[in-house]
RNA sequence: GGGAGGUUAGCUCAGCUGGGAGAGCAUCUGCCUUACAAGCAGAGGGCCGCAGGUUCGAGCCCUGCACUUCCCACCA
C-alpha cells in the first residue's frame, strides 16, 4: 500500500473492474424492490461541465446507497439530441469555413449532426465514466434513436386523436437567424436601452387633426389595422368611429377602443400591429382587425411594406425614422428602458409572425399536472420550494408549439396532399391516396421541439410503447433529480405526458439541485474565464476529492459556490482517510477473522461501536430527506474527530494487550469497513480500493457489500456520554498545559464519585493521551487528603481534577483561567436561575423543558461552587 | 408588475414543532508524539441584515424596511 494517497494511481482501474463485474447491471425481473432513476439526459453539443458533474454525483450518491440497500436499482443512462442547440453548434462550425446548411443540403447536413453527436457523445460518457458514475451502460439510449422515434410518433399520433393536438395559424415567437418557430419558453426577455417614437397620424378628412401614437417599434406601423384608445378617454371622442391614416402605406384605419389601452402611458394611442405583436394580435381578434405581414421569415420587410420592402427590419426603422422627420410626422424621439425578446439559444432578436404551426393543447393537462402535486403523488425536494412555480406556470399555460423549422430532430409523422389541403398523421407514409382522389402524400419537413422527446424519457427509455417487464418494474420511477432552470421546460412536461400516457405520474420525487457558481458566486463561463473544469479536478486531485466537495455542497440552497481550494482541502479528507487505513491494516496482525463483536467488553470498543450504529442512524435519516450535505459533514466528522482522534489514539495500546489486543483488532477492522460502506456511495473509488485491502471484507467488491443498518441495541448513550468525559477530561489537561506552556510530564489526580473504575481502565490512555506522568484516582468520598490548596485544578461533572504544580503555577494566570469560567458559568446560572424563578415559565412552559433546565441549573451550581471553592483557595494562596 | 429565495464567525454554510448560537476552511500559539506536517494539540473570533410585534422565552413565528439572487409577465 502506497505511503500516500494517489488516485490517479488506482481510479481508472477500478471503474474497470466495476463494469466488467457488471455491478451496475439492473433487472427487468426481480424479487428486490425496484428503485429507478432516469439521469438527465446531457445534450451532445459540447463536454460536461460542473453543473453536470453536480448532478451524477448527486445521483450516484443515491443510487450507490439504494444499490447497497438492496433494492433493483437502474440508474438510466442517455443522452439527448438537443435539437435546435445542436443544429446550431454545427451550423456555428460550418460558419467558420463559410458554409450554411442550405449549402449543404438536408441530408449532407445532417450527416454533419451525426458526426458531432456522436463525437460528443463519446466525450460525455468518458467524462462521466471518469468521475465514477455506476450508470446501468447497456441500457443506454439516445434521444433520436429509432425506438424513441416510435414512442415520440406514437405519442404525436395520439394527441392527435384525442383530440389535444392541432395545426393553426397563430402569432408565434419566431427566431430569424434559427429560421425557426419557437416555443414560449425558448425566448428570453432582455433589457435594453431604446427609444419611444412619437408619431402623428393624420384623421381621415381632415388635413389639421391627427393622433400622435408611441412606439418602440416605428417600422411596424406599416403593419396597423387600427388606432386604440381607451373607451373611457375623453380626449380621444372626437375621433369615435372615425378613420387615422397609416403614413407611407396609407392606409385607413380605423379608431377603435380597447380597456387594454392605458390612458397614462405614452399619448394614450395606440398602435394595432396584429401581424407582429402578441398584444396587439389579442386586440385584433377582438375587434376583428385584418391582419398584416410585413416582415418576412427572414427578418426582411416584404411587398406590403410598400418602399420598404426588401429592407433588413433595422434598416427599415433607421430609414422611416429619417423619413417621419422629413415629413414632419416624428413628433419626439424618448430615450427608453424597454425589454425585448431574443431566442435563448442565439440571441437573436425575436420576430412575432404570424404562421402555421403544430399546437398542443395544454390547460387539461396541466391541471392534472396540478393536482398530481397538490395531491402529493409526487414530492418535490427542498420541500415546497419550487411549488407555487411550478403551479403558477401551470395555471397560465398557453399551448405549446411544438413544430421546429430545424432539420436535426424527430420528423413530425404527418403528411400532406400536394394537391389539396388534406393531410394525415401517421408514423408511416400513407398507403391509400388522399381523399382528393389525385394528391400524392410527402412528409412534412419539419421537426419536433426537442423538449417533445424529453418529456417521454421516464417511459420511453423502459420500452415504451411496448409493454416490457422493464416499463412494469420501473414505472413509476422513483426519483427524478434534476436542475430547477428546467422545471418547466422538463419536469412539468414529463409529468403532464406520464399521467396522459402511463395513467401515473413519471417519478414519485423530484430533487432539485443548485446551480454551480465561482466562488464569487458568478456563473461560470468561458467569456469569464472562471470555469473550474471537472475532467481537469479529477486528473489533479482525484473524483472523489471533487465528488465529495460537489456533495458537501448538496444541500437544499439554490447555488453552490465552488472553489478549488476546497476541492483540494477535501482532498486532505482522502488522504486521511488512508493514512488511517494504513494504521489499521498495519495493526491487524493475528486477527481473527471469526471473532464475535458480541464478545468485546472493552469500553472504548462498545464506544466506538455504538458511535457508529447513532452515526447510521443520523445517516439513514438524511438520506430519507436527500440532504446529502449533511451527510458527508456526519461522515466527515465521525472519521476524522472521533474514529481517528479518538478511537484509534485510544486503540493504540489496547491493540498490544493481551486481554483486548483480539476484540480491539476486530473492532478496528469492523469499524473501519463499516465507515468504508457509509462513506462508499459519496466516495466511490478509494472506499474500494481499501475495502479490498480489508480483512473483514464480506464480499470482492464494496458495490455489492451491504449498506450498514443501525442496529439500535448496540447503541448507549450513557457510555457515549462516559466516553466524552474522559475526552473532556484529557482536552482539559491539555488546555492547563498548553496555557502554561507546559511541554513536560506532569501529576494528575483524579476525583470522581462514580467514574472510578472506568478512569482506571482507561488510565494508560489518558496518561499517553494528556501527557502525564502519573494519573491518580482517587474516590470523591475519600479524597480528603487531596492538597488542593495552591494547585491547579479543573472541574467538571463528576470529575475534579488537582494537577500538582506549585513550582510552576501563576497565581494570577490561574485567577484569569477560572475567572473566565466561572463568569461563563455564572451567566448561564443566572440565566437558568431567572427562568425558574419566572412563575408564568413554570405554569407555560412544557414540564420536560422546566425538569431539563433543572438539571442544568443543579449541575451549574455545584460547578460554581467547586470553582469558587478553586478561586478562593489560590486567594489564601496568594496571601500566604 | 407578480412570485420565490437569501442575509448567522474573516470565508462557505448548518441550526429540529420557538428553550438560549454550531461545523469546515482560514487565522493565531505550541509541536517532526513510530498512520498521517495533505499532520497533531490548544486558542481567539458572533447587536444571528434593520425596526417593530407576538410570547414566560425569538436566529427560528408575524408585520414593515433595506440590500441581494433567481423565476414569471403583453404596458405601447
Amino acid at each position: 500500500m502506497d505511503l500516500k494517497y494517489t488516485p490517479s494511481e488506482f481510479e481508472s482501474g477500478i471503474y474497470k473492474k466495476w463494469e466488467e463485474k457488471g455491478y451496475f447491471r439492473s433487472e427487468d425481473k426481480s424479487e428486490k424492490p425496484p428503485f429507478a432513476i432516469v439521469l438527465p439526459p446531457p445534450n451532445v453539443t459540447g463536454a460536461l461541465h460542473m453543473g453536470h458533474a453536480l448532478t451524477c454525483t448527486i445521483q450516484d450518491i443515491i443510487v450507490r446507497t439504494k444499490r447497497m440497500q438492496g433494492f433493483n436499482t437502474v440508474w438510466f443512462p442517455g443522452t439527448d439530441h438537443a435539437g435546435i442547440a445542436t443544429q446550431m453548434v454545427v451550423e456555428r462550425e460550418l460558419a467558420k469555413k463559410g458554409v450554411s446548411r442550405h449549402d449543404l443540403g438536408r441530408e449532407k447536413f445532417l450527416e454533419k449532426v451525426w458526426e458531432t453527436a456522436d463525437r460528443h457523445h463519446d466525450i460525455i460518457i468518458d467524462q462521466m465514466k471518469t468521475l465514477g458514475v455506476s450508470l446501468d451502460w447497456e441500457r443506454e439510449r439516445f434521444s433520436l434513436d429509432e425506438k424513441f422515434n416510435e414512442a415520440v410518433n406514437r405519442v404525436f399520433c395520439s394527441l392527435h386523436d384525442k383530440g389535444l393536438l392541432y395545426r393553426g395559424k397563430k402569432l408565434i415567437s419566431w427566431c430569424t437567424r434559427c429560421g425557426t418557430a419557437l416555443s414560449d419558453l425558448e425566448v428570453s426577455q432582455e433589457p435594453e436601452d431604446g427609444k419611444l417614437y412619437y408619431i402623428k397620424y393624420s384623421a381621415e378628412g381632415s388635413a389639421s387633426d391627427h393622433v400622435v401614437v408611441a412606439t418602440t417599434r416605428p417600422e411596424t406601423l406599416l403593419g396597423d389595422t387600427a388606432v386604440a384608445v381607451n373607451p373611457a378617454d375623453k380626449r380621444f371622442r372626437r375621433l369615435k368611429e372615425k378613420n387615422v391614416i397609416i403614413p407611407f402605406v396609407e392606409r385607413k384605419v380605423p379608431v377603435i377602443a380597447d380597456d387594454y389601452v392605458d390612458m397614462e402611458f405614452g399619448t394614450g394611442c395606440l398602435k394595432i400591429t396584429p401581424g407582429h405583436d402578441f398584444n396587439d394580435y389579442e386586440i385584433g381578434n377582438r375587434h376583428g382587425l385584418e391582419t398584416v405581414t410585413v416582415i418576412n421569415k427572414d427578418g426582411v420587410m416584404n411587398e406590403n411594406a410598400g418602399i420598404f420592402g426588401g429592407l433588413k427590419v433595422s434598416d427599415a426603422r433607421t430609414l422611416i425614422i429619417e423619413k417621419l422627420k422629413d415629413s414632419g410626422a416624428l413628433e419626439k424621439i424618448e430615450d427608453y428602458q424597454l425589454t425585448i425578446s431574443k431566442c435563448s439559444r442565439c440571441g437573436t432578436v425575436i420576430e412575432p409572425l404570424t404562421s402555421r404551426q403544430w399546437f398542443v393543447k395544454m390547460d387539461g393537462m396541466a391541471a392534472k399536472a396540478t393536482e398530481a402535486v397538490k395531491k402529493g403523488d409526487i414530492e418535490f425536494y427542498p420541500r415546497g420550494w419550487w411549488e407555487q412555480t411550478y403551479y403558477n406556470w401551470l395555471e397560465n399555460i398557453r399551448d405549446w408549439c411544438v413544430s421546429r423549422q430545424l432539420w436535426w430532430g424527430h420528423r413530425l409523422p404527418v403528411w400532406y396532399c400536394d394537391s389539396c389541403d388534406g393531410y394525415k398523421i401517421s408514423s408511416v407514409k400513407p398507403s391509400a391516396k388522399c381523399k382528393c382522389g389525385k394528391g400524392e402524400y410527402f412528409q412534412d419537413s419539419d421537426v419536433m421541439d426537442t423538449w417533445f422527446s424529453a418529456a417521454l424519457w421516464p417511459f420511453a427509455a423502459f420500452g415504451w410503447p411496448e409493454k416490457t417487464d422493464a416499463l412494469k418494474t420501473f414505472y413509476p420511477n422513483q426519483l427524478m433529480e434534476t436542475g430547477f432552470d428546467i422545471i418547466f421546460f422538463w419536469v412539468a412536461r414529463m409529468i403532464m405526458f406520464g399521467i396522459e400516457f402511463m395513467g401515473d405520474v413519471p417519478f414519485r420525487h423530484v430533487l432539485y439541485h443548485a446551480m454551480v457558481r465561482d466562488e464569487k458566486g458568478q456563473k461560470m463561463s468561458k467569456t469569464r474565464g472562471n470555469v473550474i473544469d471537472p475532467l481537469e479536478t479529477i486528473k489533479e486531485k482525484g473524483a472523489d476529492s471533487l465528488r465529495f466537495t460537489l456533495a458537501s455542497h448538496a444541500g437544499h440552497a439554490r447555488d453552490i459556490k465552488l472553489s478549488e481550494s476546497e476541492i483540494t482541502g477535501y482532498g486532505n479528507f482522502m488522504n486521511k482517510i488512508w493514512q488511517a487505513s494504513r494504521f489499521t491494516f498495519m495493526s491487524l496482525d493475528g486477527l481473527d477473522t471469526g471473532f464475535d463483536l458480541k464478545d468485546a467488553v472493552h469500553c472504548i470498543n462498545k464506544w466506538i461501536v455504538s458511535r457508529l450504529n447513532s452515526v447510521a442512524a443520523e445517516v439513514e435519516a438524511k438520506f430519507q430527506q436527500y440532504q446529502l450535505s449533511d451527510i458527508t459533514e456526519i461522515l466527515y466528522r465521525f472519521f476524522w474527530h472521533e474514529f481517528c482522534d479518538w478511537y484509534i489514539e485510544f486503540s493504540k495500546p489496547m491493540l498490544a494487550s493481551e486481554e483486548y489486543g483480539q476484540e480491539t483488532k476486530y473492532t478496528l477492522a469492523y469499524i473501519h469497513r463499516e465507515i468504508l460502506k457509509l462513506l462508499h456511495p459519496v466516495i466511490p473509488f478509494i472506499t474500494e480500493e481499501l475495502y479490498g485491502l480489508n480483512p473483514l471484507k464480506d464480499n470482492e467488491s464494496i458495490m455489492t457489500a451491504s449498506y450498514p443498518v443501525p442496529d439500535k441495541e448496540a447503541v448507549d448513550k450513557t457510555l457515549e456520554g462516559d466516553i466524552s468525559l474522559v475526552r473532556d477530561m484529557i482536552s482539559s489537561i491539555r488546555n492547563i498545559k498548553s496555557m502554561y506552556g507546559i511541554t513536560s510530564k506532569v501529576d494528575v489526580i483524579a476525583i470522581s464519585e462514580k467514574h472510578g473504575a472506568m478512569l482506571e481502565m482507561l488510565s494508560g490512555q489518558i496518561v499517553k493521551l494528556a501527557g502525564l506522568k502519573k494519573l491518580d484516582i482517587r474516590d470523591a468520598s475519600k479524597s480528603g487528603a487531596v492538597e488542593r490548596k495552591g494547585n491547579i485544578r479543573s472541574v467538571l461533572p463528576d470529575l475534579e481534577l488537582v494537577i500538582p504544580a506549585r513550582d510552576i503555577i501563576d497565581i494570577e494566570k490561574e485567577k484569569t483561567r477560572l475567572g473566565k469560567k466561572l463568569e461563563s458559568v455564572n451567566r448561564d446560572l443566572d440565566m437558568l436561575a431567572g427562568k425558574l424563578k419566572n412563575p408564568n415559565f413554570l405554569e407555560k412552559a412544557r414540564p420536560e423543558i422546566i425538569e431539563n433546565d433543572r438539571n442544568k441549573h443543579d449541575e451549574l451550581a455545584k460547578l460554581r461552587r467547586e470553582l469558587g471553592d478553586a478561586l478562593e483557595m489560590l486567594e489564601s494562596c496568594a496571601v500566604s
